[in-house]
This record gives C-alpha cells, structure tokens and sequence, in this order.
RNA sequence: GCCAGGGUGGCGAAAUUGGCAGACGCGCCAGACUUAGGAUCUGGUUCCGCAAGGAUUAGGGGUUCGAGUCCCCUCCCUGGUACCA
C-alpha cells in the first residue's frame, strides 16, 4: 500500500493546511465582549458528544458524527452565523482506572496520553473545532464546577407547588435532609462483586455489568441520590417542542414511564378466629390502571419484599412465607426476571376487603410482584390481565370477568377496554367512564384517590471508584453537610493502589489523612459517576477558562440563547446514549434552570443519531472479527479529505452501514479528479494549471449545473444528506471534465460547496486558483455561501412523458408551461401513442403541465 | 411478547406534493491511450428476450388515470424493552 502512488499529494497538502489553520486560530469563535467577536451575526451552536478517550485510541465510529457537524459548521460559518464547535474529553471513567489497578499507572497519566492520542488524531482529520475551547471532566478547573453543581442540587428541594427546584432556604418544614434533590438512602443496589461497585439500574444489563458483563447482585447500600423523579413529569412535557427523532423521545417517555390510575386501599379481614390474626385493620394500598376491573379482583398480590408481609401472614403460614421469601432473595435479577419460569407464589393466610362490594379476598405473595414500581401490591384481576390469570390458573384462583369483550372474543383473558359488566355501581360504562366514577367514588368514601406512577426511579450517584469526582461533602456526627464554595476543587488524594476494597467501602477510604477533614469530620468516600461531567460539559464549553463561575452569564446567554426552547442547535452522536446521558443532562439543566443559572430549560435543541459503522463483513466492528478500521491507516493511504467524504457518502447518517475500501477508494477517485479539474502535471512532475481552466463566463448549461449544485448542496447539508449532496458535486466534476473549457468562477464555486466536506483541498486548490487569477479573496473559508437563482434553473423547453394506461410510451419536448390542449394533441399525434391506442377508445386524458400526459383507453 | 425503524440491481444507495424506478459510487464488461496498467479517459451494465416487448421496489390485497411512495394483511431483518399492575 506504501508503494501506491497518490492520485494527489493530499500527503502534503492536507499537513499544510492543519497548521495554517492552527496557527491562524482559523476556527475560534470569540465569546461577547471579546476581541473580534461580530455581534451583528446569530449564533448556532453545534455539538457532538464528546469521546471517552480510550487507549485503543479514534475508532471510525467516531469521526462519523464528527464529519457530519464539521461540515454543518464550515456550511454555517460561511453563511453568516457565529459558530460554537468545540470538542473536550470525558475523562474520568472506569478504564483508566481499571488499567491502574492492573499497571500501578496512575489514572491521570493514562488519561492524558490518551488525550493527546485522540487530540492528535482529531486534527488530522481537519475538524475545524475551535480548539482553545477544549475541556476534560478529570481536570480540577473542570470538575471544580462539577461539584459546585453537585452543591446546588444538594441545596435544592422541589416545591410541588411551583414545580421547580428552589433553594433549600425556601423550604418550610422540619426536616430540610428529607427534601434535598441530594439525598442519602439505604437502597437496594446493583453490587457488582467483581468490580466492587455499585452500578445504576441502567448500567446493569441482564444481570450483569454493561462494563466487564460481571454478574451484579441486589444489596442494600446507603447511597447518594438524586432526585430526578420530582422531574418526571417535566421531562416527558418539555421534551414536545424539540426537534428529536420520534423514537428517541419515545424511548424517553417510555423509560419515564408515566401511568395513571388510581391507589385503593383494602383494609386485612380479621383472620379468622383459630388462626394469631394479622393486626387488624392494618391496610394495604395497591396501584393500578384499571379501577374499572375493581369487582374483578379476586385476590390480592404483594411483592416478597414488602414489609407488610410480616403483619399480615398468619402463624400457620409463617414458615411457608419465609421459606419463599429466601428463595426470591437468593435468586439473581437475571433469574428472577426470567419470563420463560413459571409464576410462583405462597398465601399468607390472610384476607383483605374489596372496598367495592365487601368481599374477602386472599393474600398472596408472588415475586412477579415487584417492591420497586407501585406500592409493591396489587389487587389481582385475573379476568383482565394476563399475568394475574397465569397465577390464577397455576393456584386455582377465581377468575370473574368483569368487562365485555368485543363480539367474537372471550370476556376472560380479554385485557382491552369495554363496557363494565357484573360491575353493580358501574355496569354498562365504558371504561374511560367506568373509571371516572369509580375514582370518584374510592375518593368520596377514603378508600383511595387519583394518583400518577412512573418507572423512572431516583438515580443512584455515588459509585465506590477512585477515578471520578469526589463528593464535596463531610459527614460530622452521623450528618452529612455541604464544603464551603471556597474549598473547591476538591481534588481525590493521591493513592497507590486504587482496587477496590470488596467491601463496598470505597477506595478513596484508605487515603487516611485525606479523609480526616477536620477532630469531628470526616470527608465522604463516594465518587460521582461518570454521567457527572457528560450532564453539563456543553454549558462549560461556552466559557471554558472562567475561574470564578461555571459559565459566564452573558456567554451562557449568547450561545444557550436564541429563539428555539433550547441552546444547542444541533447535538450529533450515538443512540446509546437516548436515554441516560439525555436523560440525566436534562435533569441537571433543569435544576440549574430552575435556580435561575440558565436561559433555558433544556439544553438540545435538534438531536441527531449518527448509524453505527460496521466492518466490510457486515458485523460489527471489533477485535475478535478482525474486522476494525482504523482511521489512520485509511489517512495514510487516502487522506484526510477522502476519508472524511466517504464516511459522508457510504449512505444516509443515522443509517448503519458497512465500512468498503473500495468505496473509499472511489471517493478518493473524485477528488482527484476535482484536483485535475484544476490542475494538470507538467514534464517535470509538477503540477501547475490546467490549459482548459480559463476567465470565461460559464454558458447556459454549466450555469445550470453550478446553480442546480449550489441548491442541491445547501438543502441537503441543512437536511444532513450529505450522501446526496457528495453525488451532486460529483455530476458537477463529471460535466465539467469533459467540457473544452473551465470557466474559474465556476471551479471557484465547487471549490466553496466543497469546502466543507474536503477543505484541505478545496482549500489548496482555491489558493492556487487565486494565484493564477488574482481576486479579492485568499482564504476560502472566509469566502459567503454562494447563493442559487431559480432564474437559471429554469429551460424554455420541457420533456414530458406520455403514458398510455399508466406505462410510459413515450416522452417529447414541449414549451415550458405549455397549454393543456397543446400538450394532449402534441401527446396524441405522437406515433408511439397511436400504435398503443390503436383499436382502442380514448376514455379519458390525465395532463399534469411540465411533467406528464396520460391517456386512457380500452 | 410489546414498542420503534427498516426490506429497492451483484454491492452501498437515489427517487420534491403519488407522476420517467435504480441518480451517484463500487463491482463487472468493452474500447481508447500506453512498454505496462492495479493510472487515466470513453461507452455499457435491474431481470427475461435477437428484437419488438414484457416483468420488476420482501409477499398478498386495496385506493387511484397513475403507487417504491397512501390504506389493510402476512413474512423477514435491526434496535430498544422486558412480569411496571
């Protein structure tokens, strides 16, 4: 591959061009009030997500998404706008720390050659980031802030009222500590023995860690949380005005998870005279969607876990109950969430009363019941609900329909809405109505109320990891209590091993000095998760050298600003991250919203996923295939520009796709004939320019490609098709090679639409242009978007087609808007026509001017 | 199971409001220039057919003068999710 020759020196040019642009800080985009900064220009803010940089270094995934914002951010420049395209690093992360462990390496050297890989690699590529914006989530100038929003979500609660996060000040009750939007808990938490960690719910994948696959048991914890449910219900609202793919604002609400419905309450029966009754008149609540099916509920289910199961079961029954519970407690997540088992479960002897007509119902307890969702109890329907009528049949449970199915289908089994039957207060209702009375009715009387449940649950934050940001806060007498501002950053201590303890006693414990804040405090061991500084590093960018606040104010409003209901204008990267990372940031904006810090309420404004790339095998890329391109093989022996365009051109961005050399390779074949477009190579082996480019006006078809260009090109970067719009300038340089002449201003134009997509040589080839014929201009990328006219692209003369019956027969040309009647006698004198309508009798004649004549006949 | 997105030549893919299916690129075939071609340029290339012509956008049905595009059913693929009451 070495020996290849280049079809052009893109080895020289492209290095050329990297340094010119560095060293003339081509790309950096002044903040308000400073030096060169244009106020009369809008601002577009383009983001992508930021890497973690990995030791295997840039992968071809990555400058997928990269390319598609690099030309949205050349394209915006060029027309008018203010441009914000940063790029940093999220640096803290399990990796670097588990390599520690392995190597004694410190994380923060790992982390920064990894850094300067990337970096490195960036840069070859041609982004056009504006480099001096550059940030890492590991650096204490950085993370300094990460914690003081920490502080402020500490000393927050959220008013129900105002629905919004207020200062802890504003808060009237007793117990401030039960309010925060920080908070401790004991909860049962994913603890994976093996990384000796806990781990969101969210990082848990069947059962095992999304890092390693390591298997994750449930154990309670005291933990730091956040809470992200008092959200819920914005963050499923505000989501509606944003330019999101469908399916990832469906995948939002879906995590969210909104249900409404109703809480009733069942009070335990007496438990019948021979048996230690259950305390009386203890009460169980349930959740459910479907107050309607009240009349159909035949027993009832709480989860192994509830606590009120130790009240309610009767003594005979106590060691049947126990012996269950022990077994669900010993089962992994993975089994216990098995669909293919059978259902399970134990009576507990005891019976609750249907507030709806009085009837005793059983109690049972079953771990399809799960503690975490509802109130961890629901009344059973077996009739209207599939799993309750799984159950009921294994037990031989009573089953009572109690809504009617549409004709044809059976009452029992059928989960749909419909009129109520055996339903004595709501008989006849359809189910919308049914459940309004019977709400109503719950309401009146005490036995329940209206009430909204959501799956999203509070988010677990604090991770036992010595590489992330440590918490800012000291626990003095069993308390805990935020630092002072002026103590941040608070930097981890220095260590020498970073494993794990295995106790789930964090590392960051056995750095005694550290940990000793003062005689009665000692500091908090948690680290933040990684999710920390990815919830907010966009806002930073913004600002990223202000020392004395996280963003200046008057940046924040520049660039987070604007007329759209959120700031980042385009925010480009992976769908692994549609929920999480999207979801978590927006909680922390809204927060910060909220306590008056921001513009706006949410931070991305028109979000894009970019497809995954697979290997020329058509799997997905890794070690183990073999199959793993990596982007500076494909640099050397292409170039930067080829690679760039061919990412771009492979097909539609949020598509996945498989990688091809070949097509990269024919991509690198149209470059270098837009460079032979300009230049050709003398005797000597130079290359100078080419005969054929003159200073002649363009004639009338080259002025309709260089117009249908500029158009084709503009719409589509706007719509990011750029697959479409590389094919375009592709019709351009195959019309004018074989032109006998070049017109400049026309090669000039091209070399503008193509700025974008390959700007090392766009760039090159607009200098020598400009060399050869002098004009204002030197440098292409401060050269205006050029701007079509529709005058161009029209013709006098239009070719039509004819069908017959609907298939194509024909096609002539006619005037440009060409009457009816013209068009249908051109069309029916057409001999083609004749020969196909021969024998046959005209019905009927469709005619669409400019475009097509139909003719009817049989 | 449920939700979402897909299915168009040998391959990656195009196709405004329903209006020439297959742009552009890869590959392949032929030719030109060349000592040479793995460089470059030109032409061809959905399938069947010598041709006229016919068929064709996963399969089936429908609406329409006209359907890749709209509606209904079925099959297949990818992603998400998984007892959420």
């Amino acid at each position: 591959m070495s020996e290849r020759r280049k079809p052009y020196p893109f080895d020289q040019i492209e290095p050329k061009w990297q340094s010119l642009w560095e060293e003339s800080r081509a790309f950096h985009a002044p903040n308000p009030g400073e030096a060169g900064f244009d106020s009369t220009k809008p601002k577009f803010y383009i983001l992508d997500m930021f890497p973690y940089p990995s030791g295997a270094g840039l992968h071809v995934g990555h400058p997928e998404g990269y390319t598609a914002t690099d030309i949205v951010a050349r394209y915006k420049r060029a027309s008018g706008f203010n441009v914000l395209h940063p790029m940093g690093w999220d640096a803290f992360g399990l990796p670097a720390e588990q390599y520690a462990i392995k190597t004694g390496q410190h994380p923060e050297i790992t982390t920064r050659a990894n850094i300067a890989k990337f970096r490195m690699q960036l840069k070859r590529i041609g982004f056009s980031y504006d480099w001096e914006r550059e940030v890492s989530t590991a650096d204490p100038r950085f993370f300094r802030w990460t914690q003081w929003i920490f502080l402020q979500i500490y000393n927050s609660w959220f008013n129900s009222e105002t629905q919004r996060a207020e200062p802890i000040s504003t808060y009237r009750g007793d117990d401030p500590d039960s309010v925060r939007l920080a908070y401790v808990a004991s909860v049962a938490v994913n603890w994976c023995p093996e990384l000796g960690t806990v781990l969101a719910n969210e990082e848990v994948i069947d059962g095992k860690s999304e890092v390693g696959g390591f298997s994750v048991v449930r154990r309670p914890m005291r933990q730091w949380m956040l809470r992200i449910t008092a959200f819920a219900e914005r963050l499923m609202d505000e989501l509606e005005p944003l330019d999101w793919p469908v399916g990832i604002k469906l995948l939002q609400r879906n995590w969210i998870g909104k249900s409404e419905g109703a809480e009733v309450q069942f009070t335990v029966a007496d438990a019948g005279k021979e048996l230690e009754p259950a305390e009386s008149g203890v009460g169980i609540t349930v959740f459910t969607t479907r107050p309607d099916t009240l009349y159909g509920a035949t027993y009832m289910v709480l989860a192994p876990e509830n606590p009120l199961v130790d009240s309610i079961a009767v003594s005979e029954q106590k060691s049947a109950v126990q012996e269950y519970r022990e077994q669900v407690a010993a089962k992994s997540d993975l089994e216990r969430t098995d669909l293919a088992k059978e259902k399970s479960g134990v009576f507990t002897g005891s019976y609750a009363i249907n507030p709806v007509n009085g009837e005793r119902v059983p109690i049972w307890i079953a771990d399809y019941v799960l503690m975490g969702y509802g109130t961890g109890a629901i009344m059973a329907v077996p009739a209207h609900d599939a799993r309750d009528l799984e159950f009921a049949q294994r037990y031989d449970l009573p089953v009572r329909a109690v809504v009617q199915a549409p004709t044809g289908a059976e009452n029992v089994g059928y989960v749909g809405e419909g009129a109520a039957i055996n339903s004595p207060l709501l008989e006849g209702l359809p189910t919308v109505d049914a459940k309004e009375k019977i709400i109503r009715w719950l309401e009146e009387r005490g036995h329940g109320r209206r009430t909204i449940n959501y799956k999203l649950r509070d988010w677990l934050f604090s991770r036992q990891r010595y590489w992330g940001e440590p918490f800012p806060i000291v626990w003095r007498e069993g308390k805990h209590e935020a630092l002072a501002e002026s103590e941040l950053p608070l930097e981890p201590p220095p260590l020498e091993d970073f494993k794990p303890t295995g106790t789930g006693e964090p590392p960051l414990a056995r750095a005694k000095e550290w940990l000793r804040y003062s005689e009665a405090a000692t500091r908090e061991t948690n680290t933040m998760p990684q999710w920390a500084g990815s919830c907010w590093y966009y806002l930073r960018f913004c600002d990223p050298a202000n020392d004395s606040r996280f963003v200046g104010e008057g940046a924040e409003r520049y660039w987070m600003g604007g007329d759209q209901p959120a700031g980042v204008d385009l925010y480009v990267g992976g769908t692994e991250h549609a929920v999480l990372h999207l979801l978590y940031a927006r909680f922390w904006h809204k927060v910060l919203f909220d306590l008056g810090h921001l513009s706006k309420a949410e931070p991305f404004q028109r979000l894009v996923n970019q497809g995954m790339i697979l290997g020329e095998d058509g799997r997905k890329m890794s070690k183990r295939w073999g199959n793993v391109i990596d982007p500076l093989d494909v640099i050397a022996d292409y170039g930067a520009d080829a690679f760039r365009c061919y990412e771009m051109f492979m097909g539609p961005l949020e598509q996945m796709k498989p990688w091809s050399m070949k097509g990269v390779e024919g991509v690198s074949r149209f470059l270098a004939r837009v460079w032979r477009l300009v230049l050709e190579e003398n005797q000597a082996g130079d290359w100078v320019r080419s005969g054929l480019v003159q200073e002649i006006p363009p004639n009338k078809r080259q002025l309709k490609m260089v117009h249908a260009t500029i158009k084709k090109v503009s719409e589509d970067i706007e719509a990011l098709s750029f697959n479409t719009a590389i094919s375009q300038m592709m019709v351009f340089v195959n019309e004018f090679t074989n032109a006998p002449a070049r017109p400049v201003s026309a090669l000039r134009t091209l070399l503008v639409l193509l700025n974008p997509f390959a700007p090392h040589l766009a760039s090159e080839l607009w200098q020598r242009l400009a060399q050869e014929f002098p004009d204002g201009e030197s440098a292409i990328e401060k050269v205006p978007w050029p701007q079509y006219d529709p005058a161009y692209l029209i013709e006098d003369e239009v070719e039509i087609i004819i069908q017959v019956n609907g298939k194509l027969r024909d096609r002539i040309v006619v005037r440009l808007n060409a009457a009816e009647e013209e068009m249908k006698a051109a069309a029916l004198a057409s001999a083609k026509v004749q020969e196909f309508v021969a024998g046959k009798t005209v019905r009927k004649v469709v005619i669409i001017p400019n475009r097509l004549v139909n003719i009817v006949a049989n």
